[in-house]
DNA sequence: ATCGTATACGGTATCAATACCGTATAACCA
DNA sequence: TGGTTATACGGTATTGATACCGTATACGAT
């Protein structure tokens, strides 16, 4: 076998985004980012159905039609969906699919996830966190935040604060470009 | 070898995302989602210096040393960054990195490319927009970024407000975290 | 040829953001 | 029990962002 395919292997499994192969909604196999990502020792994945990834029995199935017709097309999907940590902590991801077989597309895809949060250092938001954040993402003002969460606009401020010092940024457009838009969970 | 490198290979190979390794800032292998995104064939790439992948040399330089020192913290990095696509079509991109050898990120990086397609059509983006996006990504102020592209901060506050009319948004905040992935598609 | 837009720069005015100073409570953890 | 963190709020001081006013050049399209 040659070098090539050996360097290919290489780049996959040290690739900085999550990446997974399934069959008819079987992990064949993954990297180590979407092992980490995920929390899971990447040996206790393979050969697992993809049902213990997602938040819920409902949500495994509502997307696995999802991007069938899309992939039967154009071979490939993407979109941005919830997936399960394993201590059940839940994980935006902008998923990426390609297929290989566009006659029956989930009998072989590739994957790749890319969490929207980055959780960098495993920095985990607070619920008042991810509220702030929330605001922020739409443009608002600190003041405004204060408004709409019924605090004061000085608490905004602390919240913005700690969150630029966790992340480790300069200002809140560095942040919103590390975080992209955040969704208000809980 | 094993069939676990074969699929591997072939799953860097099928990924629905650009994907390349470097050796001090040339290329040793990508995908072929990588070399479609540039408009290349992938052979034509294998070997070649990165510089012909920037719309400059200025930005080819000015990429260097972004992120380096998160690397060495880290061991990986990410931004939004301009491609050139080989017929000279800039390409908005998510970047991800992560280095092999932390003590010398540049000798051996794994990084992935995610085009980003915004509902407002980024391609509209002129290169000064393009610019001075990058500088608001990386948190840099108006002064700054001036500074960085040898312009008056007060020419920086012409190009972001008039980005902010383009995109509809209240601000910067607001701005980043649309620019910052891609809405879904269909 | 005029219109629209991007570029580039100057000014002023106002509000927002950020960084400090401080206090205080509650939760959790070693 | 003391240390750390998140929460919540007050003050002040400085810098940055945004919105206006203006001028000017360049370029492409109708």
């Amino acid at each position: 076998m040659d070098d090539f395919t050996r360097k290919m292997a290489q780049a996959f499994d040290a690739a900085p985004i999550g990446m997974a192969v399934s069959h008819h909604r079987v992990l064949g196999i993954c990297n180590t980012s979407f092992a980490e990502m995920l929390g899971y020792d990447r040996p206790d994945l393979l050969g697992q159905s993809f049902r213990i990834l997602y938040p819920s029995h409902a949500e495994f199935d509502r997307v696995r039609d999802i991007g069938l017709k899309a992939m039967e097309k154009h071979g490939s999907y993407s979109d941005e969906r919830m997936m399960r940590r394993k201590d059940g902590v839940p994980v935006w991801c902008r998923f990426r699919a390609r297929t290989l077989m566009p006659g029956d597309p989930l009998a072989h895809l590739v994957m790749s996830f890319a969490p929207i949060r980055d959780q960098l250092d495993g920095a985990q938001l607070t619920k008042r966190e991810r509220e702030v954040l929330s605001g922020l993402s739409r443009g608002l003002t600190s003041k405004e935040i204060g408004r709409e969460l019924g605090l004061s606009p000085r608490t905004i401020e602390d919240v913005r604060a700690r969150l630029l010092r966790k992340f480790e940024v300069k200002n809140t457009s560095e942040l919103l470009s590390r975080m992209s838009y955040a969704r208000p969970t809980s």
